[in-house]
DNA sequence: GCGGTAAGAGAAAACCTTTTCCCAGCTAAG
DNA sequence: CTTAGCTGGGAAAAGGTTTTCTCTTACCGC
């Protein structure tokens, strides 16, 4: 059979299966399984001769048949209530990605809000087997609208509040937030202000806490933070709140904002008072949501949460896991770094 | 047996197989299965009774081995290369809602611009006999760096360049378009400009295209869009372009943009010469991205691509394919809407 | 030449469910 | 009483793979 080199039929209309294989190589399926999954004894041109088949027609194992047999489906559900947010899109890639390359893939379930519809997801994937949940959401300190405390198996948090007892992973805000002070005192700034979101959220307080402890920590004034809203609108009031009094004497010349929003906001209603940034002002901020850090002017120093390394941890957490390995519960955090642009000048040589 | 009425299990250690509803219950598990099915016959009572013990047992059906027997697995591939970007996000939700109801579940893959994470992904899902895919994009002009012409699943385009013969969604950027300028008409402006990101996006010619038409229908002078970049800075400097020069009877009374972050620049830009939104200018936007359009000073109006009911339709679309049914192959148009702010004044009563 | 051993390969069970076919028992008609 | 027909339910195959066990053959040392 002189056959030329033919191309493996890669998108075959019909899966070829591992008893054609066998067939074709003249061995039984036991045989040819053994040979593609480099088990059992034979000689090694029987194991050649089979492997060589397999590619030539294409072969490729097909996963329901293995999951249902190894009772591990290289499956994992990734529950969210934030898929419009752009918090779970990173974490979403990261954890993807961090899985890809070990043949597992990831289930999408948007919960939203909504209870019937998590109940509804979560049983679409046990009933598929998955082998294990990342859980994540919108805000480290709410819970998703769904149970997993009591699974047959593992689950992960991300960026969301963990069952007791679970594995969780967040980001560190107050580390985060004390990179960013420590950053206005190292470029000597001195009277930092700080301006955030809604009191309701716990980061608000994580992150104000670590601004008072290192300003504590450096002997200078503790001014109380102000909290607002998480948008522009709010970062405008409190520039007003900030500089509308009295003599630039007691002006902030350093602003630590909650989110890079309240730090635009900050930065336009500076400019507009004639408040240069990053003269008279530094501004930093929070997320490092790059669309908006890029379009402020100056371009915004902010702190990034490394939400695409917190999926990527997640999911191998959960890869451990799945495959046994136990996992110290509680929560790790895992820190941020600084991302510096132009809106707070340049360190003193 | 006086058993108080326990609740299902939902969570036992190890899943409930048919074989031991049947076993519990008496009888075989084909009689099993058709009891829970509502296929064969038997007596109305036997078939509650299994009824009964599965429910108690807490027992659900393992999907693997369903799927590997009816090869159809109720999962789907959803392929990517806009993770981290906010189009693909809507998109998603939308594909993720419409196919949760029927049981399909939605494999994310994010495949960035790698020829190798695509393939990988591709091989990945066809291993795991997805029933089959939706390929979506940032772009519309754009192919994903996967080959899908030849699979033997059914694949649905949206949001991305199809293959030839493929079945595509996408929104209608000439009737978004459309809708911005006429708009404008009925408000009464007669002077209106274009501003739009890079030549190389189709999108942009598309766009301008019904722009220049509508003016041409109204008898209206036109003037060349001008094209630039998607970004806030663009719009600044095509403010000064437009409202540099001569005296203010030659300055457009209406600004069409090709993004939400060029309408933004261009308010921006209009504030600080001290032109006022909407009573001077109106000003429309496109991709309605609420957090920008929200943010800006007037809120902003903009063209809505509907991406969610796209990606609804997307979801729909394959799974008529996948049941059978053959769908006109071609691009198909989804209408956009036009979401009314304040930055384009309100109608003369 | 014989017992022992190891290599090479296959048969069959297992995973869990669905579906087709078949059987036993009963009733009603002839 | 025989036969046809129906009813309720079970046996078994199918789906594709992995794994354990078993079998055959050949080789080695004595």
């Amino acid at each position: 059979m002189p056959s030329d080199a033919e191309p493996a039929p890669v998108s075959a209309k019909t899966p070829v299966t591992l008893r054609e294989v066998a067939a074709t190589a003249g061995v039984s399926v036991a045989t040819a399984s053994k040979a593609l999954n480099g088990q059992g004894r034979m000689t090694a041109e029987t194991r050649e001769r089979i492997r060589e088949t397999a590619r030539l027609l294409g072969f490729r194992p097909n996963s329901l048949a293995q999951s249902l047999l190894r009772k591990r489906s290289f499956t994992v559900g990734l529950l969210t209530n934030d898929t419009y947010g752009r918090f779970s899109l990173p974490l979403m890639a990261g954890v993807s990605d961090a899985l890809v390359d070990k043949g597992v893939s990831v289930f999408l379930c948007n919960v939203e809000d909504d209870q019937r519809l998590g109940q509804l997801h979560v049983e679409a994937m046990l009933d598929k087997r998955v082998d294990g949940i990342v859980a994540t959401g919108k805000r480290i300190d709410r819970h998703l609208p769904v149970d997993l405390s009591d699974l047959r198996i593992p689950v992960v948090y991300a960026f969301t509040q963990p069952d007791p007892g679970a594995v969780g992973l967040v980001s560190d805000d107050a580390g985060g937030a004390r990179l960013a002070v420590e950053h206005f005192l190292r470029l000597g700034r001195r009277r930092i202000a700080h301006v955030s979101g809604p009191a309701s959220f716990a980061v608000v307080h994580t992150r104000a806490e670590a601004y008072r402890d290192v300003l504590k920590e450096n002997g200078l004034a503790v001014n109380e933070p102000l909290l607002g809203a998480w948008s522009e609108g709010w970062g405008h009031e409190a520039v007003a709140k900030l500089f509308g009094s009295a003599g630039r004497e007691g002006w902030p010349d350093a602003v630590f904002c909650g989110n890079d929003q309240i730090a635009r906001g900050v930065i336009d209603a500076l400019r507009e008072r004639g408040i240069s940034v990053p003269d008279d002002v530094g501004v930093i901020g929070f997320d490092n949501w790059e669309i908006v850090a890029e379009a402020t002017r100056p371009p915004l120093t902010s702190v990034d949460m490394n939400l695409s390394t917190l999926g990527r941890e997640a999911g191998l957490a959960l890869l451990s896991l799945v495959d046994g390995q136990p996992a110290a519960p509680g929560i790790r955090k895992l820190p941020c770094r600084l991302v510096v642009r132009q809106s707070c000048g340049s360190p003193p040589e």
